[in-house]
DNA sequence: CCCATTTGTATATTCATTAAACTAAGTTTG
DNA sequence: CAAACTTAGTTTAATGAATATACAAATGGG
């Protein structure tokens, strides 16, 4: 029963709010403009933006084209007003990057890790940012934020849970992370992550629900429903890595039976590919020099991943599918199985307007989002306090 | 781009339809205790609720227990202000209600169907509405709206794509009920509406995540988060009765293979009962008198509806699982086994908090599902226009 | 060069919330 | 039992945000 009550300061932080999207998204963009498309009056833009100008989230430049009368001043979004920092852990590698705040990658540093033991890859992470932090350029806001992704049950208080893969239970990331770097801290599942970060500046920009399939070691899944993260009551949704396809089926790590991840995982391709196969970039290598056994591998994979798909589109009706991670490097040999198994199994009316897409950003997906989320909430946050 | 900009009368709008759902969630109330309870100051409250009584919304009883000052003056909800339609369409009846405007239902009628042809259903709908509002009580507002719910594929618009079970294809629910009574009209799927019932009336009042269950001839699902509705990019979510469990299981009616559906509706299990039981309620009545082969086939049908569950948990990391409909009259002899593959299968940081309840509305849900729908709408409506 | 047009600002108006003063009607206490 | 205190609710003035209006600045077209 807090935020509950509505007042002139909290329209004004909306508007305020509004506008530095509208500029974020449509720069270069005049007042006039502004005004044009958000419904509000110009002398309210126009105080609105006054405000944006003298706290440096957006500069002028000079006049733009005339449209038959005086020429507008062109407003563009302040970047570089301070920079955020996005952490994707991996099983066996960490990837932190600076981003600026509309996601540019500046710096970027890769480490692999030997283990993965929370001592030792906290001080590689913590390491990493220090690292980051120094060669970050100055700027009025400086460090906005951390962000991590994390493959494991991340709760909404930015604890881990239970990350099989790394061997970590119950371990403080944000606390820890916050405690170091006195700065906004976000932990968030990776795939959740990932979901946002395709959202926001991959393949989902033009579409309003949106699941995202991070088809690694395990699967885990983002949901991205009317434009927002779905994270569940505790923060665990999407672990449909987890959803029973096959009743009597394998055996899974997790206890139950018959669970995606079993079918349709990086493990479960290797374990397919048996014991002279190694990694998904030697398969991949085999199958781009015309290996057919390779091919069909991955065409297996690709069946299984489109029996998971067919549930997550007759539960969820989506406007998009996307599927990242490390699997969709085999995009080439996965996509028409998966389509052809859609096509025979999912509701007609479900598939009409369905877009199945595989990421944009890569590996870069992850850090990506939690650099995203960190933005936002930099920008949420600093339209408040005014 | 519409409604994104916000201004004074938004303010006003909102913080009225604020004031009233206070009301009605804890009426008997006083003009201070819901100045406390929403952070508006006493004076906001006043007019508002000035304006309300004007609109005869809510109205004012007696001076109610003073606690060491003036007495307060009580305000109530005027639930008769107007009345709801809904309607239930199933495979074999028409069930319809007229409720006053807090869900109670003042009047309810049942008929059979004995064939489901669009133009006959439509003639005993219309018939059943029109003598439901001969038999209405005067009052202010009248008829607010007819809500229905059907068993089938709705989109957004109100039109029926697809109804298996009725033989209904592309049918204009919405469009003909409108032309005939000129209210609003909802359509609804079944198990949407059903899920919304449950929310706001049943057994789902203290959840904000809820998956219903909708386990009748077939199985769909209502999907609540963060208290509203999901209906997907068409209005298509919740076909998880078409989620595969069983990758090589058996045919689906759908065209699809390993459907849930196939193994946990009221379908499945009269197909499992053989050709010496004919329906649902014979089985109860076996099972009631010890016939352990009738309980052992509930539990049998438990299971698969567990499996199915599982699947629903670890998708959405949901508050609360309420499974409704026709087979939650057997939830006796289900309740065990639907636990116990929960136990056995679900993530366990995913169990924890779980609640899992059965219907409390019963047959029910869905048509006071429609009808909170309905007068959700009015009520927004209404605190629009003044 | 004049004028319509577009951009942007300055000033006055509107309107919803809030603050403060006040009335109303009770309870508590000496 | 009366004075003091409490609580409920209204009235009036103040605040602050968006808006309306008028206006200044800058430009292109005849």
């Amino acid at each position: 029963m807090e935020t509950m009550t509505w007042n002139q300061q909290i329209v004004k932080k909306n508007n305020k709010a509004l506008v530095l999207q509208l500029i974020i998204e449509k720069e270069p963009i005049s007042r006039a403009d502004i005004a044009q498309v958000s419904g509000l009056h110009k002398a309210t833009v126009s105080s609105l933006v006054n405000e944006l100008l003298e706290e440096e989230l957006i500069y002028e430049s000079g006049p733009g084209e005339s449209s038959g009368g005086r020429r507008p001043v062109i407003l563009h979004f302040n970047k570089v007003a301070g920079f955020a920092i996005g952490i994707d852990i991996g099983v066996n590698y960490v990837l932190s990057v600076l981003t600026d705040l509309k996601g540019n990658i500046l710096i970027e540093k890769n480490q692999p890790l030997a283990q993965t033991v929370y001592s030792e890859v906290m001080s590689t992470v913590k390491n990493m940012i220090q690292s980051l932090i120094n060669e970050m350029p100055g700027s009025r806001y400086g460090i906005v934020g951390i962000g991590a992704g994390v493959p494991g049950i991340v709760n909404k208080e930015g604890s881990v849970l239970l990350a099989p893969n790394l061997g970590w239970k119950n371990v403080q990331l944000k606390t820890d992370l916050e405690n170091e770097f006195r700065v906004p801290v976000m932990i968030e599942n990776e795939a959740n992550a990932g979901a946002v970060g395709e959202q926001q500046l991959g393949a989902g920009q033009d579409y309003q629900n949106i699941i995202y399939i991070s088809a690694g070691i395990g699967i885990g899944v983002g949901i991205i429903l009317n434009k927002v993260l779905y994270q569940g009551r505790n923060g665990f949704s999407g672990e449909m890595g987890h959803m029973i396809i096959d009743l009597n089926g394998k055996l899974c790590s997790c206890g139950s039976r018959g669970c995606w991840e079993a079918y349709s995982s990086e493990n479960a391709l290797l374990e397919m590919a048996g014991k002279n196969t190694d990694s998904l970039e030697a398969l991949i290598k085999r199958a781009e020099n015309s290996d057919e056994a390779a091919k069909h591998l991955f065409g297996e994979i690709g069946n299984y991943l489109g029996f998971g798909i067919n549930n997550i589109i007759n539960t969820f009706n989506p406007d998009q599918v996307i599927i990242g991670n490390r699997l969709a490097l085999a995009k080439e040999w996965m996509v028409q199985p998966i389509r052809t198994i859609i096509e025979n199994h999912t509701l007609s009316h479900h598939q009409k307007e369905l877009q199945l897409d595989f990421s944009k950003l890569g590996k870069y997906s992850t850090v990506l989002g939690v650099t995203a989320f960190v933005v936002e909430n930099f920008i949420k946050e600093e339209a408040r306090t005014s």
